[in-house]
DNA sequence: ATAGGGTTAG
């Protein structure tokens, strides 16, 4: 059946063209595109099928299921959904965005001119919502299949799932492959945190788009290898590649776990240079990079210049303020949240609990915590902390035995970790044990525990710990990292002179240790 | 029709 085309009057043309106008990338707002269309009808002007695709796509950028399924009754009641399949996979497209995957499921079926983007539109559909046995289902029947469709699989089990080894088996066995597919892959396995295998990929990739980049720069960041994102943003920068403010990101937060606030400065100057927008998450993870290295003045700057704070923002504010021994200032950020009206979340009582129990304010971490509606472990785990730093510990276990859950390993290490500081023998190896039956016990743990009865002369103890510690194997060294004076980091690892600069650190080392008298352990 | 972003105690 051909197309039918309705006449399409100049005004239907006009409102067409407003429509599409806060569609386009520049100055999306497609709640203004939804208000035209109900003015539009409002006005008794005719819709054609030009109307619907872009209004459809208006809903799906709201995930207005609500306003869709109204432009769904219009187009039944139009006649377009028989006639046009930009209208069809308009409306498939919609219910799939919001997640209504039978709807969309029976449009699918019962739509017979199908064309190679129904198909991607409901692959895509069943992906987003992690049902990759109805997407293979699909991908198996389909009559064809481009690049697109094997990136949706690849996103689905990779991504989604984190079935990286069968992302991998339908990414060798695609004939041609672009950047998206490129990208998609080795995301996969940037988002496990298999960065070798993330890297193999991207060595291998003959265009690296900015996104290729992003996703390497993000995934040594999120998965401990601050250093290398660092070294690879200055490699990117290297090859003129210009980051945008998704690229920048990864590489501030770089910073903020390095504590390297000259690279940091560095980076927000690059930005303000190079005009990249500050939006709120840029500012945000500014604020926790200064934060993180101390530069609490700096911190304050960003968060007074901004124009839209979230609760991410008043949350790095809150934290950071508790790391830096202002915890009576991150109390007044935090009422300014709750008197604000602001939504608060679980990690906003983490870290307004932590900056507590940094200051000591025990009855204000009381206070908040009663005011937590379903606290989680980690919330007890703060108010733990909070007791134990105050050597509370008759309170400390009847607070225990009144959890509804099992007591979490970090809350046990901070039981522990007090015991350290109030030397209290008893306490410390009633937490070990509960360490060891829950699989919490690393090293770590011994080692704290021998220091706990060495400090009360119990060598009997230390000589058990030492013992433990010798059968679970070699203790991996704490690791350091400095900012060197022109730019880059330094690692260096305690027991090792390694590394390129050790001469230089050593001398560091010994010049430190002739005015501080370090006491070695273990 | 498919790809990249920020926060949590010790």
């Amino acid at each position: 059946m051909l197309p039918q085309i309705q006449h399409t009057n100049k005004t239907t043309y006009t409102y067409n063209t407003m429509i599409k106008t806060h569609l386009s990338n520049s100055n999306t707002n497609p709640q203004m595109a939804l208000e035209i269309y109900v003015k539009m009808k409002r006005n008794g002007i005719s819709c054609d099928n030009y109307t619907y695709p872009f209004v459809l796509k208006a809903c799906k950028m709201i995930c207005g299921l609500w306003e869709g399924r109204q432009v769904h009754g219009e187009v039944m009641k139009a006649g377009f959904f028989d006639s046009d399949v930009f209208v069809r996979n308009g409306l498939i497209g919609m219910y799939c965005k919001c997640q209504q995957m039978s709807c969309s499921r029976i449009l699918f079926d019962c739509f017979h001119g199908k064309d190679l983007v129904s198909w991607n539109l409901m692959l895509g559909g069943y992906a987003e919502c992690r049902n990759m046995v109805e997407a293979q289902k699909l991908f198996d029947e389909m009559p064809e299949r481009d690049v697109v469709s094997w990136s949706i699989m690849i996103d689905g089990y990779g991504k989604k799932l984190g079935l990286v080894t069968h992302a991998r088996i339908l990414f060798d066995q695609m004939h041609e492959r672009d950047s998206v597919s490129w990208n998609t892959m080795i995301d996969s396995y940037a988002k496990i945190g298999n960065m070798v295998a993330a890297r193999e990929l991207f060595n291998l990739m003959d265009h690296k788009t900015l996104i290729s980049w992003t996703i390497m720069i993000n995934g040594y960041s999120q998965h401990q290898n601050p250093k290398e994102a660092l070294t690879l943003f200055n490699l990117m920068l290297s090859h003129d590649i210009k980051p945008d403010k998704f690229c920048i990101i990864g590489s501030i937060s770089a910073c903020a776990q390095l504590g390297a606030l000259d690279s940091g400065r560095w980076l927000h100057t690059y930005i303000k240079k190079t005009k990249i927008p500050l939006d709120v998450v840029v500012n945000t993870t500014l604020i926790d990079m200064y934060m993180k290295c101390g530069g609490i003045e700096e911190a304050r700057a960003v968060f007074d210049s901004m124009l839209e704070r979230n609760v991410i923002t008043y949350n790095v504010m809150i934290s950071g303020l508790g790391i830096n021994n202002s915890g009576a200032e991150a109390l007044s950020y935090f009422y300014q949240m709750e008197q604000g009206g602001m939504e608060l979340d679980d990690l906003v009582y983490v870290s307004v609990l932590s900056a507590c129990s940094h200051a000591g304010f025990v009855s204000e971490g009381v206070e908040i915590f009663k005011r937590i509606r379903n606290p989680k472990v980690e919330h007890y785990g703060c108010l733990i902390d909070l007791l134990v730093r105050k050597g509370e510990f008759g309170k400390v276990l009847n607070f225990i035995g009144s959890m509804p859950m099992e007591p979490n390993v970090d809350l046990w290490g901070s039981v522990l970790l007090g015991c350290r500081v109030w030397k209290n023998v008893g306490l410390g190896e009633f937490a070990v044990d509960r360490l060891t039956e829950i699989g919490g016990d690393d090293r770590g743990v011994y080692v704290l525990m021998s220091n706990i009865y060495a400090d009360s002369g119990m060598w009997d103890g230390v000589a058990a710990m030492r013992r433990i510690v010798a059968v679970k194997g070699v203790v991996e060294g704490g690791k350091s990292v400095i900012e060197v004076v022109g730019g880059g980091v330094e690692e260096f690892v305690s027991g090792k002179n390694g590394g390129v600069r050790g001469a230089d650190i050593e001398e560091v080392v010994c010049s430190l240790s002739k005015i501080v008298d370090l006491e070695y352990e273990g």
